[in-house]
DNA sequence: CTAATTCCTAGTAAATCGATAGAATTAATA
DNA sequence: TATTAATTCTATCGATTTACTAGGAATTAG
Protein backbone atom coordinates (compact mmCIF):
# COMPACT_ATOMS: atom_id res chain seq x y z
CA UNK A 1 0.00 0.00 0.00
CA UNK A 2 0.94 3.51 -0.41
CA UNK A 3 1.81 5.94 2.10
CA UNK A 4 -0.11 9.30 3.02
CA UNK A 5 2.86 10.82 1.48
CA UNK A 6 3.35 8.83 -1.50
CA UNK A 7 -0.47 10.03 -2.49
CA UNK A 8 -0.11 13.12 -1.57
CA UNK A 9 3.15 13.38 -3.67
CA UNK A 10 1.41 12.05 -6.90
CA UNK A 11 -1.84 14.36 -6.23
CA UNK A 12 0.31 16.97 -5.94
CA UNK A 13 2.52 16.51 -8.94
CA UNK A 14 -0.75 16.08 -10.76
CA UNK A 15 -2.36 19.45 -9.44
CA UNK A 16 1.31 21.26 -10.70
CA UNK A 17 0.37 18.86 -14.03
CA UNK A 18 -2.40 20.63 -14.82
CA UNK A 19 -1.76 24.44 -14.19
CA UNK A 20 -0.48 26.63 -17.02
CA UNK A 21 2.84 26.36 -18.11
CA UNK A 22 4.66 29.27 -16.30
CA UNK A 23 2.29 29.29 -13.44
CA UNK A 24 4.23 29.08 -10.10
CA UNK A 25 1.98 27.23 -7.45
CA UNK A 26 2.06 28.14 -3.77
CA UNK A 27 2.25 25.40 -0.77
CA UNK A 28 -1.33 26.51 0.34
CA UNK A 29 -2.41 26.71 -3.33
CA UNK A 30 -2.23 23.07 -3.92
CA UNK A 31 -2.76 22.36 -0.44
CA UNK A 32 -6.43 23.34 -1.05
CA UNK A 33 -6.46 22.37 -4.77
CA UNK A 34 -5.24 18.70 -4.04
CA UNK A 35 -7.21 18.60 -0.31
CA UNK A 36 -3.84 17.73 1.64
CA UNK A 37 -2.56 19.36 4.95
CA UNK A 38 -0.62 22.14 4.14
CA UNK A 39 2.26 21.74 6.80
CA UNK A 40 2.40 17.79 6.06
CA UNK A 41 2.54 18.94 2.03
CA UNK A 42 5.51 21.46 2.37
CA UNK A 43 7.81 18.60 3.51
CA UNK A 44 6.43 16.48 0.93
CA UNK A 45 7.63 19.24 -1.82
CA UNK A 46 10.50 19.12 -0.48
CA UNK A 47 11.06 15.51 -0.85
CA UNK A 48 9.93 16.11 -4.54
CA UNK A 49 12.48 18.82 -5.11
CA UNK A 50 15.41 16.90 -3.56
CA UNK A 51 14.26 14.24 -6.21
CA UNK A 52 14.16 16.85 -8.81
CA UNK A 53 10.86 16.54 -9.90
CA UNK A 54 10.09 20.01 -9.26
CA UNK A 55 12.03 22.95 -8.43
CA UNK A 56 11.18 26.39 -6.51
CA UNK A 57 11.13 29.78 -6.30
CA UNK A 58 11.56 31.22 -2.73
CA UNK A 59 10.22 34.71 -1.02
CA UNK A 60 7.67 36.87 -1.97
CA UNK A 61 5.63 35.16 -4.79
CA UNK A 62 7.61 32.12 -4.47
CA UNK A 63 6.15 28.62 -5.24
CA UNK A 64 6.95 25.35 -6.50
CA UNK A 65 6.98 24.17 -10.57
CA UNK A 66 7.31 21.12 -12.45
CA UNK A 67 10.71 20.29 -13.73
CA UNK A 68 10.16 16.95 -15.07
CA UNK A 69 8.18 16.01 -17.83
CA UNK A 70 4.88 14.67 -16.37
CA UNK A 71 4.98 12.54 -19.25
CA UNK A 72 8.44 11.02 -17.30
CA UNK A 73 7.19 11.06 -13.44
CA UNK A 74 6.37 7.37 -13.22
CA UNK A 75 4.78 5.80 -10.11
CA UNK A 76 7.83 3.61 -9.50
CA UNK A 77 9.87 6.62 -9.05
CA UNK A 78 7.25 8.38 -6.40
CA UNK A 79 7.34 4.89 -4.86
CA UNK A 80 10.57 4.45 -4.51
CA UNK A 81 10.89 8.06 -3.24
CA UNK A 82 8.70 7.88 -0.55
CA UNK A 83 7.95 4.46 0.12
CA UNK A 84 11.43 2.86 -0.87
CA UNK A 85 11.21 -0.87 -2.64
CA UNK A 86 8.98 -2.21 -4.88
CA UNK A 87 10.05 -5.92 -4.33
CA UNK A 88 8.34 -7.71 -1.50
CA UNK A 89 11.11 -8.49 0.02
CA UNK A 90 15.03 -6.73 0.06
CA UNK A 91 16.70 -9.76 -1.09
CA UNK A 92 14.30 -9.52 -4.46
CA UNK A 93 14.89 -5.63 -4.86
CA UNK A 94 16.96 -3.64 -7.94
CA UNK A 95 17.23 -0.46 -5.75
CA UNK A 96 16.97 -1.50 -2.23
CA UNK A 97 18.81 -5.10 -2.20
CA UNK A 98 20.05 -6.58 0.98
CA UNK A 99 20.47 -10.41 1.81
CA UNK A 100 17.73 -11.56 3.88
CA UNK A 101 19.25 -12.44 7.01
CA UNK A 102 16.96 -15.37 8.14
CA UNK A 103 18.47 -17.18 4.93
CA UNK A 104 21.61 -17.93 5.15
CA UNK A 105 21.95 -21.17 5.52
CA UNK A 106 20.73 -21.55 2.63
CA UNK A 107 22.45 -21.16 -0.85
CA UNK A 108 19.72 -18.66 -1.23
CA UNK A 109 16.66 -17.69 -0.66
CA UNK A 110 13.68 -19.99 -1.61
CA UNK A 111 11.58 -16.85 -2.39
CA UNK A 112 13.46 -14.71 -3.87
CA UNK A 113 12.96 -16.40 -7.33
CA UNK A 114 9.12 -16.02 -7.31
CA UNK A 115 9.51 -12.14 -5.78
CA UNK A 116 11.64 -11.34 -8.63
CA UNK A 117 9.14 -12.55 -11.03
CA UNK A 118 6.23 -10.49 -9.31
CA UNK A 119 8.86 -7.36 -8.77
CA UNK A 120 9.18 -7.60 -12.39
CA UNK A 121 5.40 -7.83 -13.68
CA UNK A 122 4.78 -4.93 -11.10
CA UNK A 123 7.39 -2.73 -12.14
CA UNK A 124 6.63 -2.55 -15.54
CA UNK A 125 3.18 -2.19 -14.67
CA UNK A 126 4.11 1.27 -12.57
CA UNK A 127 6.90 2.45 -14.96
CA UNK A 128 3.43 2.03 -17.32
CA UNK A 129 1.56 4.90 -15.14
CA UNK A 130 2.87 8.50 -15.12
CA UNK A 131 1.99 11.83 -14.17
CA UNK A 132 0.53 12.54 -17.56
CA UNK A 133 -1.75 8.85 -17.95
CA UNK A 134 -3.82 10.28 -14.96
CA UNK A 135 -4.71 13.75 -15.72
CA UNK A 136 -8.26 14.63 -16.33
CA UNK A 137 -8.96 10.38 -15.52
CA UNK B 1 6.97 -5.07 1.19
CA UNK B 2 6.31 -8.20 2.74
CA UNK B 3 5.67 -8.08 6.38
CA UNK B 4 7.97 -10.55 8.33
CA UNK B 5 4.60 -12.38 9.44
CA UNK B 6 3.99 -12.85 5.79
CA UNK B 7 7.45 -14.18 5.05
CA UNK B 8 7.87 -16.82 7.88
CA UNK B 9 4.22 -17.94 6.80
CA UNK B 10 5.49 -18.24 3.31
CA UNK B 11 8.47 -20.27 5.10
CA UNK B 12 6.76 -22.44 7.16
CA UNK B 13 4.07 -23.52 4.88
CA UNK B 14 7.36 -23.97 2.15
CA UNK B 15 8.69 -26.07 4.87
CA UNK B 16 5.25 -28.56 5.32
CA UNK B 17 4.95 -28.65 1.54
CA UNK B 18 8.62 -30.54 1.81
CA UNK B 19 7.44 -32.97 4.30
CA UNK B 20 6.24 -36.53 3.14
CA UNK B 21 2.31 -36.43 3.15
CA UNK B 22 0.56 -37.78 6.21
CA UNK B 23 3.47 -36.14 8.33
CA UNK B 24 2.60 -34.17 11.31
CA UNK B 25 5.39 -31.22 11.99
CA UNK B 26 5.32 -30.09 15.41
CA UNK B 27 6.09 -25.97 15.71
CA UNK B 28 9.76 -26.42 17.31
CA UNK B 29 10.67 -28.53 14.59
CA UNK B 30 8.93 -25.85 11.73
CA UNK B 31 10.99 -22.89 13.76
CA UNK B 32 14.31 -24.47 13.46
CA UNK B 33 13.85 -25.83 9.88
CA UNK B 34 12.87 -22.62 8.29
CA UNK B 35 14.43 -20.30 10.82
CA UNK B 36 11.89 -18.74 12.60
CA UNK B 37 11.22 -17.28 16.39
CA UNK B 38 9.18 -20.28 17.72
CA UNK B 39 6.56 -18.08 19.54
CA UNK B 40 5.99 -16.13 16.87
CA UNK B 41 5.21 -18.70 14.64
CA UNK B 42 2.78 -19.86 17.00
CA UNK B 43 0.44 -17.21 16.06
CA UNK B 44 1.24 -17.46 12.43
CA UNK B 45 0.16 -20.90 12.49
CA UNK B 46 -2.51 -20.21 14.30
CA UNK B 47 -3.44 -16.98 11.67
CA UNK B 48 -2.75 -20.15 8.96
CA UNK B 49 -5.40 -22.38 10.40
CA UNK B 50 -8.06 -19.67 10.71
CA UNK B 51 -7.08 -19.33 7.42
CA UNK B 52 -8.11 -23.12 6.12
CA UNK B 53 -4.32 -23.74 4.63
CA UNK B 54 -3.16 -25.85 7.63
CA UNK B 55 -4.89 -27.57 10.82
CA UNK B 56 -3.29 -29.05 13.56
CA UNK B 57 -3.35 -32.02 16.00
CA UNK B 58 -3.59 -30.93 19.61
CA UNK B 59 -1.95 -32.93 22.39
CA UNK B 60 1.14 -34.87 22.89
CA UNK B 61 2.85 -36.14 19.56
CA UNK B 62 0.41 -33.27 18.03
CA UNK B 63 1.24 -30.62 15.82
CA UNK B 64 0.35 -28.95 12.07
CA UNK B 65 -0.15 -30.05 8.45
CA UNK B 66 -1.26 -28.54 5.09
CA UNK B 67 -5.01 -29.43 4.39
CA UNK B 68 -4.69 -26.83 0.70
CA UNK B 69 -2.98 -28.47 -1.67
CA UNK B 70 0.54 -26.62 -1.98
CA UNK B 71 -0.80 -25.79 -5.74
CA UNK B 72 -3.27 -24.27 -4.75
CA UNK B 73 -2.16 -21.54 -2.06
CA UNK B 74 -1.04 -18.59 -3.96
CA UNK B 75 1.58 -15.48 -2.95
CA UNK B 76 -2.00 -13.20 -3.43
CA UNK B 77 -3.63 -14.87 -0.48
CA UNK B 78 -1.13 -15.03 1.85
CA UNK B 79 -0.19 -11.55 1.20
CA UNK B 80 -4.47 -10.99 1.81
CA UNK B 81 -4.08 -12.77 4.52
CA UNK B 82 -1.00 -11.30 6.68
CA UNK B 83 -0.54 -7.81 4.76
CA UNK B 84 -3.90 -6.93 3.81
CA UNK B 85 -5.07 -5.43 -0.05
CA UNK B 86 -2.84 -5.90 -2.76
CA UNK B 87 -3.43 -3.03 -4.33
CA UNK B 88 -1.62 0.71 -3.66
CA UNK B 89 -4.76 2.49 -2.13
CA UNK B 90 -8.30 1.17 -0.60
CA UNK B 91 -9.94 2.66 -3.51
CA UNK B 92 -8.33 0.75 -5.76
CA UNK B 93 -8.72 -2.61 -4.20
CA UNK B 94 -11.30 -5.43 -4.26
CA UNK B 95 -11.12 -7.16 -1.34
CA UNK B 96 -10.35 -4.37 0.97
CA UNK B 97 -12.08 -1.63 -1.33
CA UNK B 98 -12.80 1.95 0.90
CA UNK B 99 -13.37 4.69 -0.20
CA UNK B 100 -10.41 7.35 0.10
CA UNK B 101 -11.57 10.76 2.44
CA UNK B 102 -9.52 12.98 0.81
CA UNK B 103 -11.00 12.84 -2.55
CA UNK B 104 -14.49 13.28 -2.00
CA UNK B 105 -14.84 16.29 -3.49
CA UNK B 106 -13.59 14.64 -7.12
CA UNK B 107 -16.24 12.25 -8.88
CA UNK B 108 -13.55 10.05 -8.64
CA UNK B 109 -9.95 9.40 -7.44
CA UNK B 110 -7.61 10.61 -9.83
CA UNK B 111 -5.08 7.75 -9.27
CA UNK B 112 -7.65 5.05 -9.18
CA UNK B 113 -7.39 4.14 -12.93
CA UNK B 114 -3.99 3.80 -12.52
CA UNK B 115 -3.59 2.00 -9.59
CA UNK B 116 -6.72 -0.62 -10.59
CA UNK B 117 -3.98 -1.49 -13.83
CA UNK B 118 -1.12 -2.13 -11.53
CA UNK B 119 -3.41 -4.42 -9.02
CA UNK B 120 -4.53 -6.05 -11.76
CA UNK B 121 -1.09 -7.01 -13.44
CA UNK B 122 0.29 -7.38 -9.37
CA UNK B 123 -2.37 -9.82 -8.97
CA UNK B 124 -1.79 -11.90 -11.95
CA UNK B 125 1.37 -12.20 -10.97
CA UNK B 126 1.16 -13.15 -7.24
CA UNK B 127 -1.62 -15.70 -7.92
CA UNK B 128 0.85 -17.55 -10.42
CA UNK B 129 3.34 -17.90 -7.52
CA UNK B 130 2.29 -21.18 -5.60
CA UNK B 131 3.85 -23.02 -2.71
CA UNK B 132 4.43 -25.80 -5.05
CA UNK B 133 6.23 -23.59 -7.05
CA UNK B 134 8.83 -22.19 -4.84
CA UNK B 135 9.78 -25.48 -3.64
CA UNK B 136 13.07 -26.44 -4.66
CA UNK B 137 13.95 -23.04 -6.22
C1' DC C 1 11.47 47.62 6.09
C1' DT C 2 7.58 44.65 5.49
C1' DA C 3 5.01 41.03 3.87
C1' DA C 4 4.87 36.64 1.91
C1' DT C 5 6.81 32.78 0.86
C1' DT C 6 10.03 28.58 1.07
C1' DC C 7 13.11 25.98 4.07
C1' DC C 8 14.54 23.55 8.20
C1' DT C 9 14.38 21.09 12.64
C1' DA C 10 11.91 19.27 16.38
C1' DG C 11 8.39 17.19 18.53
C1' DT C 12 4.28 14.25 19.27
C1' DA C 13 0.29 11.13 19.55
C1' DA C 14 -1.22 7.05 17.71
C1' DA C 15 -0.68 2.99 15.40
C1' DT C 16 1.88 -0.97 13.93
C1' DC C 17 5.39 -4.47 14.16
C1' DG C 18 8.09 -8.08 15.85
C1' DA C 19 8.40 -10.62 19.43
C1' DT C 20 7.94 -12.63 24.29
C1' DA C 21 5.47 -14.56 28.60
C1' DG C 22 2.72 -17.46 30.85
C1' DA C 23 -1.03 -20.09 31.67
C1' DA C 24 -5.01 -22.93 29.89
C1' DT C 25 -6.39 -26.73 27.12
C1' DT C 26 -5.93 -31.05 24.83
C1' DA C 27 -4.39 -35.67 23.97
C1' DA C 28 -1.39 -39.89 24.30
C1' DT C 29 0.27 -43.29 27.19
C1' DA C 30 2.30 -45.54 31.15
C1' DT D 1 -5.40 -41.35 36.80
C1' DA D 2 -1.09 -38.89 36.56
C1' DT D 3 2.44 -37.37 33.51
C1' DT D 4 4.16 -35.41 29.63
C1' DA D 5 4.14 -32.89 25.48
C1' DA D 6 1.97 -30.47 22.46
C1' DT D 7 -1.38 -26.61 20.75
C1' DT D 8 -4.15 -22.53 22.03
C1' DC D 9 -5.20 -18.16 24.03
C1' DT D 10 -4.53 -13.61 25.90
C1' DA D 11 -1.81 -10.09 27.35
C1' DT D 12 2.04 -7.24 27.16
C1' DC D 13 6.22 -4.84 25.66
C1' DG D 14 9.69 -1.98 23.37
C1' DA D 15 10.98 -0.06 19.18
C1' DT D 16 9.83 1.90 15.04
C1' DT D 17 7.04 4.22 11.78
C1' DT D 18 3.41 7.22 10.40
C1' DA D 19 0.98 11.30 9.89
C1' DC D 20 1.05 15.24 11.28
C1' DT D 21 1.90 19.98 13.87
C1' DA D 22 4.80 23.94 15.68
C1' DG D 23 7.84 27.46 15.39
C1' DG D 24 10.99 29.98 13.44
C1' DA D 25 15.00 31.01 10.07
C1' DA D 26 16.07 32.31 5.46
C1' DT D 27 14.82 34.43 1.24
C1' DT D 28 12.83 37.69 -1.94
C1' DA D 29 9.65 41.36 -4.11
C1' DG D 30 8.11 45.64 -3.65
Amino acid sequence: MLSHKAKYALKALLYLAEQDENHISRTVEIAEGANIPKKFLEQILLDLKRGRFVSSKQGKFGGYYLIKSKNDITLAEIHRLFDGAIALLPCASLNFYEPCADCKTESECSLRHGLMLIRDKTLKAMEGITIASLVNK
